[in-house]
DNA sequence: TTTCTTTATGGTATCGATACCATATTGCGT
DNA sequence: ACGCAATATGGTATCGATACCATAAAGAAA
């Protein structure tokens, strides 16, 4: 073997601190079970060996892996990673680890990641997605481990679901429009496979309009990765062009947004006065020192933490309550409306 | 227990298909080893009992867990996003899985997170900083895993860096306002603790303009998480509040010079006559479907291929070379220079 | 046919920590 | 002083897969 590591075991610390493995291992992880002096024995010769426990053998006989796995759509986007920020965080308090994997929407990278995830025995699973394959669902079942979903709240959660109504959110946002005289609405969007988010909020864009004008809707594809400010840009000409006296757009996400008010500026359409404009996440230059965009904000990391909490209320004892956790959604009035 | 989970093992399937569990093992790691016929039985076994082999019991037999460890600054960027995905597609095809944990700039976590991963025993350790704390160094000396640092080129990396030379980015992006007659010059950055990419930019800075004129640094401070375009607008209030008649600014994030652009208009400078902005990172918005930003690009996603490569090689064999692979950096100019 | 090689397969020990049970020690009430 | 409970500690089997070695079967060479 070219690379002959050596890692410290348990049972080197336990000869160096002249006790039994078992202790060292109290020691470590349960040390009120432990005497004030035996624990500094102990302690002492983890300094000294630089010891680390090993959970991998630990997650073996304990048959508790203390990871999550969390299959995410992309981390390209910051509402995203507050979401993992505050999963991480919730999670490192029960002294579970998380591990990551991206579907890039692609839905059948869906499985395969499940399937690697199960690889570890996880304690949990996160999905951000709650549109499933066939495949995917049965390794999940198969393997029944509480399942918490979030960014949505199906009709129907495997197990758990924290997340936030995107068809209310898509309703009001518009609502919002029409309150401050629109009648010409249009809506914005990414239409990727497994993304129901976009889906959903479209439908809430259509709850509110309907009754007062035909919907106007520019679905673009999916550009190699690329969903936002080219996108944008691209739905406004597409709108502009269909219909030329559009004097709203609600775009669903601040990325396209974003990409939407740049392009209204070079086709000199003024903002708000003869185009408003609407985002979706309140990300961080959607703020007043930024774009100053009128958006929906929701609480990611809000999100994350409430996630690790039931995940980690779980694994003391409990099974998943079966349920669906609304964190709610608040709309940002700013300058773009 | 009140979580009778019950994993179907190898056992399971060495049964159901009638053959050994060493034969299931090899058939599912090494298909070539194992007879047409054989593995055709064992594959159905798997595929009926839905059966995912258990990286956590094979990492213990094998010493070798496929698990790679990134500490990452932040997941908020969407540059340091691509490195992350290019790692973990670059690692997948190996067969192994990255864990990730965040520092958020703080320099006390480095130690703790860098710790928890090695309690995966993961067989190698992805750094995005090259400031390192003497407990963090200690965990890695003792553990002698390969590591890897991303996105600088340290003068002595642990073992491999994959970057690029920041300083001579901020150097060449400098000198392209100088070349384009600006000579009243800013920089403006966020002053991290363990975050030695932006003083390096500002390095770069102070070679291109020392011999034209003096220094005009806006050192921000970190701002609960919000490192985007707040900062930045705050940034450039500083800057044209101490030195008035400035002409361009350089800085050291897209995110930070969208903030500045924003703030441009609200003073009623005129971009780029009046005043010219450079970012740095190339994301999104900088575009020309967005804001149309000089900046500088950094193939992130490269990079993090890149190490991803060296760390599966290593992982066959040999050792981890020590070397420093300087994966360059691209000056694009655009509307606001 | 015999011998040698190659290929396919299985038995058993092992990785490092923890669960479970057993035992030693201490403290306290009566 | 005695008995009982509580506390502290250790021995041993075990988790599920893989390394190592052994063996059986098939094919090739003589």
């Amino acid at each position: 073997m070219a690379n002959p590591q050596k890692w410290v075991t348990m049972g080197d610390v336990a000869r160096a601190a002249g006790v039994g493995t078992i202790t060292v291992s109290r020691a470590l992880r349960t040390p009120q079970k432990v005497s004030a002096a035996t624990l500094e024995k102990v302690q002492t010769a983890v300094a000294d060996l630089g010891y680390v426990l090993d959970e991998t053998a630990g997650a073996l006989s304990s048959q508790r892996s203390r990871v999550v796995g969390a299959v995410v759509s992309t981390l390209d986007e910051p509402v995203f990673a507050s979401t993992i920020r505050g999963l991480t965080e919730g999670l490192r308090k029960g002294g579970v680890q998380l591990v990551l994997g991206a579907t890039r929407y692609e839905p059948e990278s869906e499985a395969g990641l499940i399937s690697a995830m199960l690889g570890r025995r996880p304690d949990a699973l996160v999905l951000t997605s709650s549109e499933h394959t066939g495949a995917a669902r049965k390794l999940m079942s198969k393997s029944r481990i509480p399942v918490v979903e979030l960014w949505e709240l199906p009709e129907t959660p495997i197990h758990t679901a924290v997340g936030f109504s995107n068809r209310d959110a898509g309703r009001e946002i518009t609502q919002h429009l029409i309150d401050t005289g629109r009648r010409r609405i249009a809506f914005i969007y990414v239409d990727r496979p497994i993304d129901t988010r976009g889906r959903l909020r479209k439908e809430g864009y259509f709850d509110a309009i309907s009754g007062h004008q035909p919907p106007r809707i520019a679905a673009l594809p999916v550009k190699d990765g690329e969903t936002g400010a080219s996108s944008g840009a691209a739905g406004l000409r597409e709108v502009m062009q269909r219909w030329p006296d559009t004097d709203a757009v609600v775009c669903a996400s601040d990325a396209l947004a974003l990409g939407v008010w740049f392009e209204a500026g070079r086709m000199g359409l003024a903002v708000p006065e003869r185009l408003a404009i609407t985002g979706f996440g309140d990300v961080d230059y959607a703020g007043d020192a930024g774009l100053g965009l009128t958006t929906i904000r929701i609480d990611g990391e809000a999100i994350g933490r409430r996630a690790a909490e039931l995940i980690l209320t779980a694994a003391e004892g409990g099974e998943l309550s079966p349920d669906r956790i609304d964190m709610g959604f608040t709309l940002v009035r700013r300058a773009t409306s």
